[in-house]
DNA sequence: GAGTGGTCTAGACCACTGA
DNA sequence: CAGTGGTCTAGACCACTCG
């Protein structure tokens, strides 16, 4: 039975059931459970960690809600992945204006290894001139060039990132990551701005110099909310829109 | 004890406690606790639908994640309101680039009674020229120019609306709107782009026609999913970003 | 101390899945 | 049919607020 002792600073009470639930997300962080499998029933979490099925299931239902795990009834509960996902782009907000799907086509422009700069290696909390990889791809929907992005990820998770893996891979980017690296994609942050296209940029994006384009600067996040990924994306917003709920 | 019976094409069962948020929803939306004020408690609420503390506390969870209600510990649960909120603007994602807590400043430039046009019309569910309040603003952060943003209300709704009255709103104008016309802004959906700034839109925001600006087009719903705002900003977005966060 | 929301339990039963 | 998650109950106790 876990101890309801905080340390100094802490909240003020921690009640039991995010007990579990930080055992639990220990367990998914350690990969007890490997992504898509189902974990024990709530019965059994119960009886493991000396409490009511009641708590587990509190516990369990943040863990889903933070997508985490994914709940399915008279099934079971599984540990969440990229790889089965119903969009391919999980954290993409684009939509297309008339609402229609978008038939997408994916090309790698680019994988190097190099040295972090400055601006990259901060928000990924590595020192400057550490190790990264840089990738840069295009998206093209109804074979219109629409998102031009460079990718940067730590070197120490990612050894061995070519642009052949890269090509090969056929799913979600973040499933690739998932299966190969076992790094796990949890949330994000985005700072958006309108730019004018460089002419770089324009001309993957098949627009003239100085248009507007959407800039997003990402910063993913994996467990204990490590940085683990900044992307820098050009949307070019002519025929789709970037979409937002607030609540 | 509300009936479990669903209507013919709904879910294929509905929980007693989504019975129960269904009629706290009806409450306050009718007004029976005005914003601001306490509703009664667990266990009044409770003996009053006949239902356990336990239902009760999941209807009104829900209704708390929605930000219908507030809930606090050892004092009750609040209607929610946009009077007190700890943030200025509500729906407004824009910050700093340097992070610094932006010192506002509003201005009204006009507020006008006329015809809805179509594309004004349709998401506000209006018949194409029914009458319409339109209101621009513009936003300054430490005396600097950066947002533009029109307003188009449904006139059934803000009768006896000026431009006045607006500039002697103090308070968020969600607060405005909900205590002087009981409408209350529950969500908004957003569609952003990269657009070239118009003469007048560069004017006003003292830029070069053509400059790049973030456009949000939102849209706000109140109770039931009825739209009953529309807005159209332009942002600058040269020293400031909209931040998103992706789950 | 009384009243509120917050946690935890134990047990019953329901809805759904798949063998 | 057994096993899973989902709902609902009744009751106990805890944490917090305020008079």
């Amino acid at each position: 039975m876990p101890d309801r002792a905080f340390p100094e600073g802490g909240p003020s009470f921690s009640p039991l059931y995010r007990q579990i639930k930080a055992l639990i997300t220990r367990s998914l962080q350690a990969g007890e459970w490997r992504p898509a499998d189902a974990i024990p029933s709530e019965i059994e979490l119960a009886a493991r960690f000396g409490v009511s099925q009641g708590t587990v299931r509190k516990a369990v239902d943040e863990l889903a809600s933070e997508n985490l795990l994914v709940r399915r009834q008279g099934k079971g509960t599984f540990v969440a992945t990229h790889s089965e996902e119903k969009v391919q782009y999980r954290f993409l907000r684009l939509t297309s204006d008339d609402g229609k799907p978008l038939r997408s086509e994916r090309r790698f422009i680019d994988c190097q290894r190099l040295r972090a700069p400055a601006d990259i290696a901060h928000p990924l909390m590595l020192r400057s001139g550490a190790p990264v990889f840089m990738v840069r791809r295009l998206l093209s929907f109804d074979d219109r060039p629409v998102v031009l992005e460079d990718i940067w990820l730590p070197g120490a998770h990612f050894k061995g990132l070519t642009t052949e893996r890269l090509t090969d891979c056929r799913g979600p980017l973040y499933a690739f990551f998932e299966e190969e690296f076992g790094v796990r994609m949890i949330r994000a942050e985005e700072k958006i701005r309108a730019v004018a296209a460089s002419a770089e940029a324009a001309q993957w994006l098949k627009l003239i110099q100085g248009a507007p384009l959407l800039s997003a600067e990402r910063l993913s996040f994996t467990y204990d909310d490590k940085p683990v990924e900044v992307r820098r994306g050009f949307y070019d917003t002519s025929f789709h829109h970037y979409r937002n709920t607030l609540n």
